[in-house]
DNA sequence: CCTGGGTTTCCTGCTT
DNA sequence: CAAGCAGGAAACCCAG
């Protein structure tokens, strides 16, 4: 059993790696979504990335150091690679206010110091950590209530640098939702931790892959649509290609929506979705998934 | 090694 | 009939 899971979830590294192979299983079906379904971000070295590869590497640093999606502008990141590498500190910063400067360490790291066809994702807090100024007088975010946090170490200081320029609203939880409350453990246990351990290495959540298709749609080639923006509510066009892009970001071949619907289904009782009745392939967001309003930084 | 969170996989029954 | 939806149950994976 074990061996067969194996066997199907593991792609060929020599598809993956080369920089200009798009002979993957994932093309073909989907060839409008041209560079969804090639190698990740951190099996090619940054000169080679195309869009889409350029929007996974932002995608990840955002949910890595969980900065809310607002502080990028994802549009001015519409680039290859190679233009990637080729911008100065001040494109960045340009592009990308004050996070620019750490997007610009964390890219200059990768091309000199990249660990291509690693998944480990160390670049995006080694620099933002060895290069972030003193911010012992900054009041850390934990304690103003912003509890949704996946990553509490190295990128601590990133998120200062995002939110104290954003002024983030924090969210409130009832004490009757069980997941806000093991984030408050989470939080509670912060100051005791100076390692490097990653949280959530497998990348973002489902529903929070969901939100950041829907919150840039110069990347999201017709596969959901909001139905209703401002109450949260979206529907699914395309949902088998969103499955295969969610097995793809999991490594995962034989997702399917019928798959990734029942773990949608498991955040009804979490209250990050809610339900929608009656009308087939729409979700709606629940009051604990964040970061999906227009005007909620 | 153990545990818990977050899925992933499979399944049965129901609805559109 | 096909495609989705609802959940239960169990397995899996991984970080802590």
């Amino acid at each position: 059993m074990i061996l067969q899971r194996n066997s199907i979830m593991n792609i060929n590294p020599s598809v993956n790696v080369h920089p200009h192979s798009h002979q993957t299983a994932w093309t073909a079906p989907y060839s409008t979504c041209e560079g969804f379904f090639t190698a990740q971000w951190h099996d090619v070295h940054p000169q080679y990335w195309n869009k889409y590869q350029v929007w996974e590497w932002l995608q990840q640093f955002v949910d890595t150091n969980q900065l809310d999606a607002s502080c990028i502008s994802f549009s001015e990141f519409d680039i290859t690679g190679e233009r990637l590498c080729s911008m100065t500190l001040q494109d960045y910063t340009q592009a990308a206010g004050e996070v620019g400067h750490i997007l610009y360490n964390s890219i200059q790291n990768l091309k000199w110091h990249g660990n291509y066809g690693n998944p480990v994702l160390q670049s995006l807090n080694v620099v933002i950590k060895t290069e972030q100024p003193d911010h012992s007088s900054v009041t850390p975010w934990k304690e103003s209530g912003y509890l949704y946090e996946a990553c509490y170490d190295d990128v601590y200081d990133s998120k200062l640098y995002c939110r104290n320029n954003l002024s983030v609203t924090p969210i409130h939880y009832t004490t009757s939702s069980t997941y806000p409350e093991s984030e408050v453990k989470k939080s509670q246990v912060y100051p005791q931790r100076t390692g490097s351990k990653k949280h959530n290495p497998r990348g973002t959540h489902l529903w929070e892959f969901i939100r950041d298709i829907l919150l840039t749609p110069d990347k999201n080639p017709g596969l959901i649509r909001w139905e209703d923006r401002s109450e949260g509510v979206f529907r699914f066009l395309k949902s088998e290609a969103v499955a295969q892009l969610w097995g793809k970001k999991k490594n995962n071949s034989s997702m399917t929506y019928e798959k990734l619907s029942r773990a949608m289904r498991y955040y009804y009782k979490r209250e990050i979705l809610e339900r929608v009745d009656g009308r087939r392939l729409v979700y709606k967001f629940g009051k604990n998934a964040r970061g999906w309003r227009e005007n909620e930084s």
